[in-house]
DNA sequence: CTTGACTCTTACACAATGTCAAGGCTTATG
DNA sequence: CATAAGCCTTGACATTGTGTAAGAGTCAAG
């Protein structure tokens, strides 16, 4: 039987860890004296504790390895487990990769020059559109992607044909980090039944909306709501609804997203 | 002027880190009304809040998103903090790498089958010898090779004769995640001065040690650790000082992790 | 005046891990 | 046997960025 000091040397899991791993219910000591309370460990479980640690060098929370040590003798849902998780990495993966684009990126950011282009900031009346939408909640805006996709499946499916100029409408009040909710719309010259998260609707009339296109990455949007931001303030505008943006050219019509060309539309009133 | 929902909806933050990013010092409102403390944001504080949102994006803590802003001008000083985040950055992939191959190697560690091979158990006394050492604090175990470069450099620069069967002594009293003290040595024929972190020493004979012999890369460790504590266990030994690996076959004779051999000795005494 | 939408502050929560403090045990040494 | 050094115990607090909730105040429209 080890105290904990020496379990701990033994396996290099630091002592403050294998008390934490039993409250969470991985790994009970062999014994603990009753009077002193002291924690013993048998050799015994050192392959118990060699697989947490396993798992834990994979990336699997402390929650996660309880589950999988709970049925570990299942090589079927070990599997399985080990391909989401390596789906997660993967992804893990991809968003450092974002961060590097993002940071080759700064130094003109804060030199304040941006890329693409910005055009003035319009005030004009947008007439109602009947689209068909689906909707979902987002892990970030630049996933939005991910709505075009499955709304392009479900037009494909059904034949649905497509006009230019779809619409991207920011529902959440306020921007959340972890979700959010967005609705993606494409015009439609016919209406027909609604079905399941796909709806047809209209959207409705905005009298007066600014708007301010862009041309360029979708990055470009917070370059483009400096100018609308702008804009409103010095012309006593206050915004009267959720801001959408409409692709003028979109991805499916260039693939160099340097040509895309973006509206952002938002109600306003005049204050 | 714009109220934090308005400000939220506009540059894609939520009012929660709105309030937070004011706390740390990064942004404050243009204006604070003193009776009903409502924040208002102005138009003009839209790039600033980008400017942020892109260093969040790249990887940047608050604090250095802080540092940044306040050398924003200073493009010799921004150029620099670019290129340390990168390396940070790229550290984090490769971390997340190291995962994926540990996840590989999972099934096979669950089934409870180990790769390599271990052998029995030896009791034995260890006469001493004279080393050069040197020693640091490592990120990880895995980051040993940094050490043993480190000591090999030194040697090649100054023209010491290295022989065979180098030692890695781990000197914690516990095992701790985010620093092991661990102390490399190599066998000299003839002891030097030493010289600042380079040292001569002789490691003391050690009059009764445990040691266990195994094949294959140092993640064997774990499983060898598993031979040593049970066999301790059953034949009634204690720890008696810290434990230590000396390399036989190591990566400077063979290039294939898998013709690796190691021995793990540990001071012990009879209970 | 009521109601609903917005805002304010403060506090709690997460995950994995370190660190510290106060106090109890153990063991070696004088 | 007494004391010191070193190990062990529990419990608490900190880290980081972000959500959420509670309770109270504000604003604008009907």
């Amino acid at each position: 039987m080890f105290k904990i000091g020496e379990f701990s040397r033994l396996t290099r899991v630091s002592a403050r860890m294998l008390r934490h791993y039993e409250k969470c219910g991985l790994i009970d000591p062999a014994e603990i004296d009753r009077f002193t309370g002291y924690r013993f460990y048998s050799a015994g479980q050192i392959p118990l504790m060699n697989r947490i640690v396993m798992l834990r060098d994979a990336g699997f929370s402390i929650d996660e390895i309880g589950e999988v040590l709970a049925h570990g003798e299942d090589a079927r849902f070990v599997r399985e487990v080990i391909e989401r998780k390596r789906a997660e990495i993967e992804n893990a993966v991809a968003l450092e990769r974002d961060k590097l684009r993002n940071l080759a990126r700064l130094a003109d950011v804060m030199k304040g020059e941006a890329m693409g282009m910005i055009y003035e900031v319009e005030l004009k009346r947008l007439p109602a559109v009947d689209v068909l939408a689906t909707r979902g909640v987002l892990a970030a805006y630049d996933r939005e992607g991910e709505l075009w996709h499955k709304l392009g499946a479900y037009m494909g499916r059904h034949g649905i044909a497509c006009e230019a100029g779809g619409y991207s409408i920011y529902l959440d009040e306020e921007y959340k980090d972890a979700g959010a909710l967005v609705e993606v719309a494409v015009p439609v010259r016919q209406m027909g039944a609604s079905d399941g998260d796909f709806t047809y609707k209209t959207l409705p009339e905005i009298g007066l909306a600014a708007t301010v296109r862009f041309k360029g990455p979708y990055n470009q949007y917070a370059a483009a709501t400096e100018k609308l931001g702008q804009w409103m303030e010095q012309n006593g505008y206050a915004f009267a609804g959720p801001l959408r943006g409409q692709a003028i050219v979109s991805p499916g019509d260039r693939a160099d997203p340097a040509d895309f060309l973006t509206e952002l539309q938002v109600p306003v009133e005049k204050r």
